[in-house]
RNA sequence: GGGGAUGUAGCUCAAUUGGGAGAGCGCCGGCUUUGCAAGCCGGAGGUCACGGGUUCGAGCCCCGUCAUCUCCA
């Protein structure tokens, strides 16, 4: 009622005008109100910004994304007329602006997108005619400023001018007829990508130069004259060989950026202006305490509010939808929008702690109307970019200090270049991106070699591109059949029949293999289980009348199942009937991957809500689990973890798989599935101590899987966790066994205990004080030890220095000590000293068949030209060894401690040439 | 999945071909100053991440493990 009373009350009082300025929220509600009421669309609510069931794409980055099975005939929805606003970010992949925002005053890494669709249903007509009239009635624009581009055509690509489109501009809108321009295949035709559905469009231009004489600059890429709606007609599919057939439902697909139009309802030149971000800008401005924002493009700071109000919008509604920062896809992409931002704030504004967590209520109490997801999980999104904020502080603070250093260099050598060896390294090691060190290069007035840095790290992507292997198909040639797999639910044992195979790249569906060929065998159906959902491939055997195959691992590839290995013995021939044999250690496989889904579960219960699983790997000796959580399990928690999961186990419950409709299936209370995984419609859900989805509680395991699995839990045996690691930061990886092996490894681990309780003779729970009690005792005779070599030494010492010979004024006092710590007998060298006053003074000693030397001279005799760390090199040569140190102090050591005497004596012969005598 | 870096006192970090484990801050005690900031003297505090190896000798070199940071796929 709200929204209709605001349209209501614009209308009265259009043209727009400062007194009567529509809000965005309006403008946003306007639209839709527009196309639900008036003209009987559906409105859908947008999809999440981050696509879950698509893993093509990095982020939903235009209104069709979440319209795409339709467009492609695979998926239907009850409405044909549909409106919405979509939440979008475009920053990484295929459509980057990140690195353009902020620098003009349209760019942004979020956006909404209007838009209004017909599937099958109404075409150009409608779609032209509602256009016009929200624009020029509704929102009371200047017909005489608006332009519309029309498809011209393309004779080589085989698409006709679209006279359709051209016709209904002139028929059912009063636009200036001049005002209608052709457009070329780039601006004026869609494709969703290299085949599928594509159509002409038509778009539609404002001209805001003061005398309204833009019509020539239409697409011309000026800032006077530019696009506020694309109306998309899609009526084509584009087939592999290029050429294009009409498809027999049309749709339209329609898009408005919605900061733009709200600039131009607003009457403002930047999308900034608007109060879609004004609000933003001045909370940075209280936060920071920046200097007001005044809208210049050449102003760094004003580029810094920009950057700062865009980038805080795409990180709350990206993390809002369960986004998480890290080192790789998406999550990567936000790592790097958000220490762009903290750059700025930090670089610009002055900012010195975390300040975009204190954003993100804004952004919540500015959009939140139109998008209440933003409420939900404010708390979390608050917590998590602080806590990116604080780490990448720390990197940046690290990286400042390293490229002081690396400038340093440049600067010491006489270069104004920062080299590119060194700008790589603070990038690949140090996390400091290139942007970063070319902007505190340009402060210092240095530049940075950029093309030896590229060429680094194209070198270094391309080590890590060399270092996957596996047997890969790049591309098909010829035709692949599908196979049957359902039998790798039922047995290790099947009978199907041989129908080709592949080879690089090839299919081969004829002929014969001889012994030894490596391929990947083909076959009507199997039984087989394909690489998927963390589960390893299967091996096993194919035998045909004529020989026998090996199967390494089972990969899948489309509809077909590969079984990639070699020809055992004999040939094999397409066509034959073959017996399948699964190996018997996918029994292990599937104890490891019905406990999986018992780990899933139970560490959700012991450590929280937060768990979410990052990926994982069953085969028949582990199961290893990544999973999303701070800081390293305690012992207890691990201790925990496993008595839930054996707990599960000894009930020995029944492990179901439910067949059902993927929308159903999400509804499942406390269903786990993996976010970016694509599942299938129907999906398999596999439902553990439930046998049925109305049954399950917070103690039964569900999640979607296309695994095998156990019948009853109790086949896993016993269940323990070997190790945990960390994987990335926030991740965290837990290996864990099942079966025999996991019995191996509590034998192992007892009988190391038994071990130490019979060396202690002490219970298991004793041996840590016992080990404690140890390592104290161990100190006090240390100290002991200490105090009564100290007393010795110094006895020896005094010895020593009684025996002083005077060479040339100066004292050489030369022997034998006993045995000690090394520091002892450096403190006794060093009261020596002091008390001779000048002196050369060498000692030696013997020590479990090994012989230590020192030599120590005092600073005046250094002074002269004598050299502790010479004169012991060459004594110890005599026992066997070698040694050096400072002119002040040397030590060394040898394997012939008879010899020690001949050594010494050497040492007094040396002191006195040393000494000049 | 692959690569790089780091791990030393409570904190931030030093330690030269491999040769005596240190500084600043903080902490404790004392002195000086009857404002505050501080100043002066003394002290405690270390498994040099862990485990192996090379060496007469390893904080330093080599290998492995763990932890933390980081780049790429």
């Amino acid at each position: 009622m709200r929204s209709a009373h605001a349209l209501r009350k614009f209308r009265a009082c259009h043209p727009p005008s400062r007194i009567c300025m529509p809000t965005a929220n309006e403008i946003r509600q306007q639209f839709i109100d527009f196309f639900v009421q008036k003209h009987g669309h559906t409105f859908v609510p947008s999809s999440p910004v981050v696509p879950h069931d698509d893993p093509t794409l990095l982020f939903t980055n235009a209104g069709m994304n979440q319209f795409k099975d339709i467009f492609l005939g695979t998926g239907t929805r009850p409405y044909k007329r549909a409106a919405n606003t979509q939440k979008c970010i475009r920053a990484g992949g295929k459509h980057n602006d990140l690195d353009d925002v902020g620098k003009d005053t349209y760019h942004h890494t979020f956006f909404e997108m209007l838009g209004n669709w017909s599937f099958g249903d109404y075409f150009k007509k409608e779609a032209i005619a509602w256009a016009w009239e929200l624009l020029t009635e509704v929102w009371g624009l200047d017909k005489s400023r608006l332009h519309a581009t029309v498809f011209e055509g393309s004779e080589n690509e085989g698409v006709p001018r679209d006279d359709e489109a051209l016709e209904y501009w002139k028929t059912v809108t009063d636009i200036d007829h001049s005002h209608i321009h052709w457009g070329n295949k780039k601006d004026n035709f869609w494709e969703m990508g290299d085949t599928g559905p594509c159509g002409p469009c038509s778009e539609i231009h404002i001209d805001r130069t003061a005398d309204k004489t833009g019509g020539p600059l239409v697409n011309k890429g000026s800032a006077d004259v530019i696009e506020i709606w694309n109306l998309v007609f899609i009526q084509f599919n584009r087939n592999a060989d290029r050429t294009l057939t009409p498809l027999p439902a049309k749709h339209v697909d329609t898009g408005m950026g919605f900061e733009r139009v709200t600039a131009i309802l607003q009457g403002k030149s930047s999308n900034y202006d608007t109060d879609v971000f004004m609000p933003i800008f001045d909370a940075i401005q209280k936060i920071t305490g920046a200097p007001e924002y005044t809208g210049k493009l050449d102003d760094l700071k004003d580029t810094a509010y920009r950057v700062i109000a865009d980038h805080v919008r795409a990180l709350t509604f990206a993390l809002t939808d369960g986004a998480q920062p890290s080192n790789e896809g998406r999550g990567y992409v936000l790592r790097r929008i958000l220490r762009r931002t903290e750059r700025y704030g930090r670089q610009v504004l002055g900012t010195t702690k975390p300040f975009l967590c204190d954003l993100a209520p804004t952004i919540v109490r500015v959009m939140s109307g139109a998008f209440p997801e933003l409420e939900k999980n404010l708390a979390r999104v608050i917590d998590c970019i602080r806590e990116e904020e604080e780490s990448f502080i720390r990197t940046l603070d690290r990286g400042i200090k390293l490229f002081k250093e690396a400038a340093g260099r440049a600067e010491k050598e006489g270069r104004k270049l920062v080299s590119g060896e060194d700008a790589f390294q603070l990038h690949d090691t140090y996390g400091v991106y290139i942007d970063i060190t070319e902007q505190m290069a340009g402060e210092a007035g240095l530049s940075v070699d950029r093309a030896r840095f590229e060429t680094l790290l194209e070198e270094a992507k391309e080590k890590a591109r060399g270092a996957r292997k596996r047997f890969e198909v790049t591309t098909v040639h010829g035709d692949l059949p599908s196979t049957d797999d359902s039998l790798k639910y039922k047995g290790l044992g099947a009978k199907a029949k041989i129908v080709g195979w592949m080879k690089d790249n090839l299919v081969g569906t004829s002929g014969k293999l001889a012994s030894g060929d490596q391929v990947a065998l083909l076959l009507d159906k199997t039984n087989f289980y394909a690489e998927q959902g963390g589960q390893v491939g299967d091996k096993g055997w194919i035998r045909s009348k004529t020989g026998t195959f090996e199967v390494d691992d089972t990969q899948r590839l489309g509809d077909a199942i590969l079984h990639v290995g070699k020809v055992y013995e004999g040939t094999i021939k397409v066509g034959q009937p073959a017996t399948l044999e699964v190996s018997g250690i996918r029994a292990d496989t599937m104890r490891n991957h019905t406990a999986t889904h018992l780990l899933n579960w139970a560490l959700r219960k012991v450590l929280g809500e937060h768990v979410e699983q990052k990926g994982s790997l069953v085969d028949a000796q582990k199961t290893r689990f990544d999973f999303a959580h701070d800081i390293p399990l305690t012992s207890e928690q691990i201790g925990e973890i496993e008595r839930l999961v054996n707990e599960k186990i000894y009930a020995d419950l029944p492990v179901t798989p439910i067949e059902m409709p993927l929308v159903e299936a999400k509804q499942i209370a406390g269903v786990r599935a993996v976010f970016g995984e694509k599942y299938p419609d129907p999906v398999r859900v596999l439902l553990i101590g439930a046998k049925k989805p109305a049954d399950v509680t917070i103690d039964n395991s569900v999640e979607f899987c296309g695994g095998t699995h156990l019948t009853h839990t109790g086949e896993a045996g016993f269940f323990k966790i070997v190790s945990q690691e960390l994987v990335s930061k926030g991740v965290r990886r837990v290996t864990a066994v099942t079966g025999k092996e996991a019995v191996t490894t509590v034998q192992k681990i007892a009988s190391v205990v038994d071990d130490l309780t019979t060396r202690f003779r002490c219970r298991p729970e004793e041996i840590a004080a016992r080990i404690d009690s140890l390592q104290e005792e161990i100190k006090k005779l240390q100290i002991q030890v200490k105090k009564g070599a100290a007393t010795d030494m110094g006895s020896a010492a005094d010895k020593l220095l009684a025996s002083a010979k005077q060479v040339n004024g100066a004292q050489v006092i030369v022997g034998e000590m006993p045995a000690g710590p090394d520091e002892q007998i450096r403190n006794q060298i060093d009261r020596i000293k002091q008390k001779a006053g000048s002196a050369v003074v060498v000692v030696g000693w013997k020590d479990d068949g090994k012989v230590g030397l020192i030599a120590a001279v005092t600073d005046d005799l250094v002074q002269k030209g004598v050299h502790a760390g010479k004169l012991v090199g060459q004594i110890a040569k005599v026992v066997g060894g070698g040694g050096g140190g400072r002119p002040n102090m040397a030590q060394a050591g040898g394997k012939e401690p008879g010899k020690l005497g001949e050594a010494l004596e050497l040492a007094q012969k040396i002191a006195g040439e040393q000494l000049g005598e």
